[in-house]
DNA sequence: AAAAAATGACAAGTATACTTGTCAAATGAA
DNA sequence: TTCATTTGACAAGTATACTTGTCATTTTTT
């Protein structure tokens, strides 16, 4: 059951690139990007402020998608 | 800034010791413990897990306490 | 197409989350 | 008080978050 994230989704929103969200909430552009690429669980410190930036709950941000196979049948 | 959280009163509530709340989150009862003992900042995960199991948000949880050092003057 | 900007990916190092084990101190019950 | 339960604290080890640096690939702009 691997943790998903929506924040690229969100960070495009706001309209900025990895390195200025990094700065923005005092990580490097690579944690940001590790993020993205999902299946990556950083510390609730980090989560509270990425949700923070983006006007969101924590949960919005980080949730668990189910380890299922169906695709959408 | 330091990082704290309402973990003692919420695991209160359910009417856990640190080892059954440890188990039934899936750490050992030390972690429950360093938490407690404030200041720490579990993995998103973790704190995922701990807001579920004391049916609340991560926010409620976890929150950052300014490190002003006014009393009340 | 060509140049510029943004992202993915890897490597190697440091910081810290989380572990098991142990003991003392605190709390609660008999 | 005595016994049992719970918690705090420390130590040492493992797992992983986060860092800087670099390069290839992709995307965007001109």
């Amino acid at each position: 059951m691997p943790l998903k994230n929506t924040l690229k989704v969100h960070r495009a929103k706001l309209g900025l690139n990895q390195a200025e969200m990094g700065k923005r909430i005092g990580v490097s552009r690579q944690t940001i990007s590790l993020i993205e690429r999902g299946d990556y669980s950083p510390s609730v410190t980090l989560a509270l402020k990425i949700a923070k930036a983006c006007d969101v709950s924590v949960e919005e941000i980080f949730y668990y998608k189910e380890d299922n196979d169906e695709g959408d049948a």
